[in-house]
RNA sequence: GACCCCUUCGUCUAGUGGCCUAGGACAUCACCCUUUCACGGUGAAGACACGGGUUCGAGUCCCGUAGGGGUCGCCA
């Protein structure tokens, strides 16, 4: 039996982190195996379901490359089909319509409550006659659970879970109007699309154990299931809007680069040995479900950073180039001469950044010149004293230059660092700030060499003094 | 509260009874490299939650305790 496997989110909102993990989960357990990965909308809530959730969803998918093999199902457009599998049952004797109120609803959990037993709902409509129904009650439709006995679900992840049956009430398969619950449509969904592998967030650990019974019930075969960790906050509690709850596309802002995100999320919770730096090939070959942690784990922006900057460094420097143009245009004229010179120093910069925000930051200088007096107080603090006035004696010295290459700069300048008996960082770090506006930068003379002659004298004589 | 799950350095983890004097990575600190910042290199500090068993031998198996998490909707 070949492999499917299923995202399935609810658009309710962006797509979140844990939701990314899980879509790459599912995608490379498919992967591995050589099945297919579909993906389905939840968005049987259309209260809650929007338009705007459904494409930032897709828009993260996209952008992390997990995509489903197939169009996506969109759940609300199997109602009827939903509607139907409860109507079998129904006939079958295995689900029956419940009269029960909300006050008789509240009274039971209440009293469940007070009592210290499980809060579960025993509906007398399930041995009932159906002749003695209140004509003015829209009656729900329950599903018969067992009542005695326990069930054992092998899960992937966790193992063999086991729950009592006194655990489960019969739970609602359709609502008083008639419309579907997330249960029921999980299940006749997953079934129809010949999911074989649900592997989803662990808060679901429990709705396992009644779809696993409704699979049964309808005479289908129950899927494998693999419920794995959710994600926690630094604090270790749930991931909430104060941590990390961000959707993929505020990491996508952030900087990070989608195979960086990938290989983080997929060493969360999982590892291959040592292996901290895994590409996707290797990703599908070595996956592997009982492999994944059973506990959840806090979500780390160093170490993310750390990973970014490491496939920023091999990442291919025309693409970095874009990102970048693309991020300084949003509040700059970048020209083809600027692209230019961006695509020339693009090794020097990435080898230093490990966010696109950084890298775009770091390379401002190359399109425009630094603002005076310098914002930034380490960069400004090198053209106090005379600082500056270094900076344009060099410039000076600079001018009749021959060959303008890093070579011949450094020579020229080295030299002159010598004549003033200077060590050579007093030289080389008010030159720096002077010509792109900060402490920190690729190596000097390249920096010149790609700016230019014009421009770097341009930059050095017209560097005013700081106090 | 009931039920289920979890527990190795600050964080992510390796570890499936002897190879563990508990390994790696990030973060931290020191040194080296060096025109800056990064990269890189070397080194330091840093963990088996606790208590009982089982066993010749336990981080690894069992039980308990503590702590953490999840679920208990006509939401998904």
């Amino acid at each position: 039996m070949s492999v499917v496997t299923r995202f399935a989110p609810s658009p309710t909102g962006f797509l979140h982190i844990g939701g990314a993990r899980t879509a790459l989960f599912n995608y490379l357990y498919a992967r591995r195996h050589g099945g297919r990965y579909l993906l389905r909308i939840e968005d049987t809530d259309k209260q809650r379901s929007t338009e705007e959730a459904i494409a930032a969803i897709q828009d993260g998918l996209a952008w992390l490359g997990l995509e489903g093999d197939a169009p996506p199902v969109f759940q609300s457009q199997n109602a009827e089909r939903h509607a139907a599998v409860a109507e079998k049952l129904l006939a079958e004797g295995m689900a029956y319509r419940c009269y029960l109120s909300q006050e008789d609803l509240d009274a039971q959990r209440e009293a469940c409550r007070a009592e210290g037993r499980p809060v579960r709902i025993r509906s007398p409509w399930r041995d009932a006659d159906p002749a003695d129904a209140p004509a003015d009650v829209k009656p729900v439709v329950r599903v018969k659970m067992p009542q005695t006995g326990e069930t054992t679900i092998e899960d992937l992840v966790q193992g063999p879970v086991t729950i009592g049956h006194d655990q489960m009430d019969d739970f609602i398969l359709l609502r008083g109007d008639g419309s579907p619950t997330y249960m029921l449509s999980v299940v006749v969904d997953d079934a129809d699309m010949g999911v074989t592998h649900v592997v989803r967030g662990d808060d679901h650990l429990t709705n396992a154990f009644r779809q696993h019974h409704l699979y049964q019930a309808c005479g289908w075969s129950p899927p494998a299931f693999a419920h794995i960790p959710l994600i926690h906050g630094p604090d270790g509690a749930k991931l909430s809007k104060r941590h990390g709850a961000l959707g993929v596309d505020a990491y996508r802002e952030m900087g990070y680069l989608p195979e960086a995100l990938k290989n983080y999320l997929l060493r969360l919770g999982w590892a291959h040995g040592d292996d901290e730096v895994i590409s996707e090939a290797q990703a599908i070959e070595w996956f592997d479900l009982p492999q994944v942690g059973r506990s959840a784990a806090r979500f780390d922006f160093a170490k993310l950073e750390n990973l970014n900057g490491h496939y920023m460094r091999e990442a291919d420097d025309d693409r970095l180039t874009d990102l970048t143009v693309e991020r300084l245009g949003r509040d700059l004229a970048v020209d083809a001469d600027a692209v230019r010179r961006l695509r020339a120093g693009m090794a020097g910069l990435k080898a230093r950044a490990n966010t696109l925000a950084y890298l775009a930051e770091s390379a401002r200088f190359y399109v425009e010149r630094p603002r005076f007096p310098l914002e930034n107080p380490k960069a400004a603090k090198l053209l106090q004293g005379d600082g500056a006035a270094i900076a344009r004696e060099a410039g000076e010295a600079l001018a009749d230059i021959d060959d303008w290459s890093e070579e011949a700069l450094e020579a020229r300048l080295r030299a002159m660092a010598e004549d003033k008996g200077l060590g050579f960082g007093k030289v080389a770090q008010p030159l720096r700030a002077a010509i792109t506006g900060s402490n920190a930068s690729p190596g000097i003379f390249e920096v010149m060499a790609i700016l230019g002659r014009d421009e770097v004298l341009a930059r050095l004589t017209e560097t005013p003094d700081h106090e």
